[in-house]
DNA sequence: TTTTAATGGTTGTCGAGGTG
DNA sequence: CACCTCGACAACCATTAAAA
């Protein structure tokens, strides 16, 4: 199939958010435009991620770029700080580059559209997300790209921003220096997949990995020639390792397994000690390799490496074949997941279990389930 | 009166070079 | 490396003058 001009659908968002106690009248007219993009920018992040209206939100030079030149938003920065419309912070949370929230009232103020129409703004944001699509080298980034730009909204969806930006079709799509596809979708609260379209089609499915990136875990680490626990193998692979580490911690499943993230993810010197003891007393052998690997590599950090493994597996082999095979099939990728409607699971399974066959000396349980549900 | 051209000021773009 | 400053030039816009 040829894929149409990605750029056709490239359209600049024009409506932003900005609180309702904030009257772009302060400014001068041709401020207005930019620095309502600018609040909304800073409200934007505190949106996608679920951040509270506390958080620090960064904004790097090269991000205010793609809008504006410096010239023109150093002023309007400066001019919101000292009405006291906004603060800034250097570095907060680990950030290197400057950092700003809003400051009351306009915090807890609620936000109201505003539509941008200065031109030379429009074209800016027009040209950053053009360059966005170009930067796609991958044909499965692409075909995913336009996929993407497939997806709808019901009607009867709720009116709330994350959703405003899908019906707007202000659809970003960034691939990591990991490879791992970030997405409005895959930041999407999962309360709202239930109101998501693609290409029409309303019932998808997500075709995914249990345990993706620890199944892929223990089968490099094994490669390498570190030990691991059968046992940690066999939980893996039947996708209990979460409810087992919950348990031993005597929680849940949800909490067994971000508490499980967090400690493998820290390793080796950020982790919570109580869990580290828990985990080595159950799979020694495992909790042991981890700790050596990550010692003797302290810039790789191990779970940066399994997301390049995940994404190299799930994006570069499953998701590649997929578009390869079926290019008229409809899909999306969230993360370790595919998601694709009824017509496409049997083929996003089998291409999943290729992609693991190549990579991994082990075969994980894929669950399919419904994604809107 | 309408159209076109010239003018000058403002705003936007780009890149070299500098800082910690 | 991320951020900042500055200057040269381009593009834009409104006003005015000249021509038809």
């Amino acid at each position: 199939m040829v894929i149409p001009d990605l750029k056709a659908d490239v359209v600049p968002n024009t409506t932003v958010y900005i609180p309702t106690t904030f009257d772009p009248r302060v400014l001068v007219p041709k401020d207005r435009d930019c620095a309502c993009w600018m609040l909304n920018a800073i409200t934007q992040d505190q949106r996608r991620y679920g951040w509270t209206p506390e958080a620090w939100v960064p904004l790097p030079q090269a991000f205010l770029r793609t809008a504006m030149e410096y010239s023109v938003y150093q002023p309007i920065l400066r001019q919101l700080q000292g009405d006291r419309v906004i603060e800034m912070d250097r570095g907060a949370g680990g950030e290197n580059c400057r950092c700003y929230r809003l400051l009351e009232p306009h915090r807890s103020a609620k936000q109201v559209a505003y539509t941008i129409t200065k031109n030379t703004l429009l074209k800016r944001m027009y040209r950053f997300q053009v360059g966005v699509v170009d930067a796609l080298k991958e044909p499965v980034h692409q075909s995913l790209r336009r996929w993407l730009s497939t997806v709808t909204v019901a009607d009867d969806g709720p009116d709330v921003p994350h959703l405003d930006e899908l019906r707007r079709k202000d659809f970003w799509m960034k691939v990591c220096d990991y490879g791992r596809i970030h997405t409005g979708l895959t930041s999407l609260p999962k309360r709202y997949r239930h109101f998501i379209r693609l290409a029409g089609h309303s019932e998808l499915y997500a075709v995914d990995v249990s345990h993706c990136q620890f199944v892929l875990m223990a089968s490099w680490l094994r490669r390498e020639g570190y030990a691991v626990d059968s046992d940690f193998v066999q939980q893996v692979l039947g996708g209990r390792l979460y409810d087992t580490f919950g348990a031993a911690l005597g929680v849940d499943r949800e909490k067994g397994k971000d508490a499980l993230i967090k400690l493998v993810y820290g390793l080796p010197r950020r982790y919570n000690r109580p869990h580290g003891e828990v985990f080595q007393r159950l799979y020694p052998q495992a909790w042991d390799s981890c700790m050596t690997y990550s010692r003797s590599y302290p810039h790789e950090h191990l779970s940066l490496h399994m997301q390049r493994l995940e994404s190299k597996v799930m994006i570069g082999s499953a998701a590649h074949l997929f578009t390869e095979f079926f290019p008229d099939e409809p899909l999306l990728t969230i993360h370790d997941a595919l998601v694709v409607p009824r017509s496409g699971v049997f083929s996003a399974e089998s291409l999943i279990k290729d992609a693991f066959d190549t990579h991994c000396d082990v075969k994980p349980t894929i669950k399919k389930t419904l994604w809107t549900a």
